[in-house]
DNA sequence: GTAAAAATCACACTTTAGGGTGAGGATTTG
DNA sequence: CAAATCCTCACCCTAAAGTGTGATTTTTAC
């Protein structure tokens, strides 16, 4: 970004420098103001599409390899943080009682979790969980 | 795109009549050349901006919903096109009855093809074969 | 046309999942 | 401090999932 920035000032400074040289030029030979217009808006259109570009693909790769949790969705159905530890495990394929091992707790435990998750996401199986959990950005 | 273009020839045609319009300000007023050249590359900048992030934009919908199956491993693990029809629909979420109803065959049939499925996967769950089978890219 | 693979189903059995209810302890918040 | 959340756990019961064995019927392939 910071290399984008400097090759952005130093070609505009460049420009500039270089109508300044033949600003005479511009007066004696009467080039029409659309041609200076013209070469200019093509060449920072050029550099804003590199621009955009460059913005996007970190976007596409952040969208692709990373993963951004839904925030908002999550608070607003009420799921607790524990019970999302609990969704995670599940859609990596543990079983309760693997979950239960991992998490130091009762498998009883690890049940009303579910059962609870369940509730709020409005599914009946662990398996739609996983399912609507991907949906709503809440796992990778 | 097309209004792309032609949102972008209307902005440079306005641009330069604009200069037109005021051309005799340019000389008289003696504003510097800096200005000018400045707007100008602003403006096209972010008309740049805006084409690069529109032509980005698709390709990021095409990677997401794009999908690429897997022929080479699906068949080096010997799954038969049944089994990966339970497949799909286990990991939509759906019970083994309910597929049994989608498919037209009894519940113990697709617990037989899902116990294959589970043998020829190396899993123990569903939720394992959920896993897999978007790790080696069996299903999207 | 026969062997192999795939699809179908049954029955019995074990394990896991899920629902409902209740309840105690810890922590946070107004 | 009182109310609210959250985490914890128990018990009971039903439903679903998974295992194992065996068998019949299509389909496919050679």
């Amino acid at each position: 970004m910071k290399k984008t920035i400097l090759i952005y000032g130093l070609s505009l400074a460049a420009l500039v420098a270089f109508l300044r040289i033949i600003e005479y030029r511009f007066f004696v030979q009467d080039l029409s103001i659309e041609f200076y217009v013209g070469t200019i808006a093509l060449l920072f259109t050029g550099l804003g599409v590199g621009v955009g570009l460059r913005l996007t693909r970190r976007k596409t790769v952040l969208v692709n390899s990373n993963f951004v949790f839904n925030e908002a969705e999550f608070k607003q159905l009420g799921i607790s943080p524990r019970e999302l530890e609990v969704l995670e495990l599940i859609s990596r394929g543990l079983s309760n009682q693997e979950i239960a091992d991992k998490l130091f707790v009762s498998l009883n435990t690890i049940k009303t979790h579910t059962s609870n998750l369940f509730l709020k996401l409005e599914v009946k199986r662990r398996t739609q969980a996983i399912q609507k959990a991907k949906e709503l950005q809440f796992i990778p």
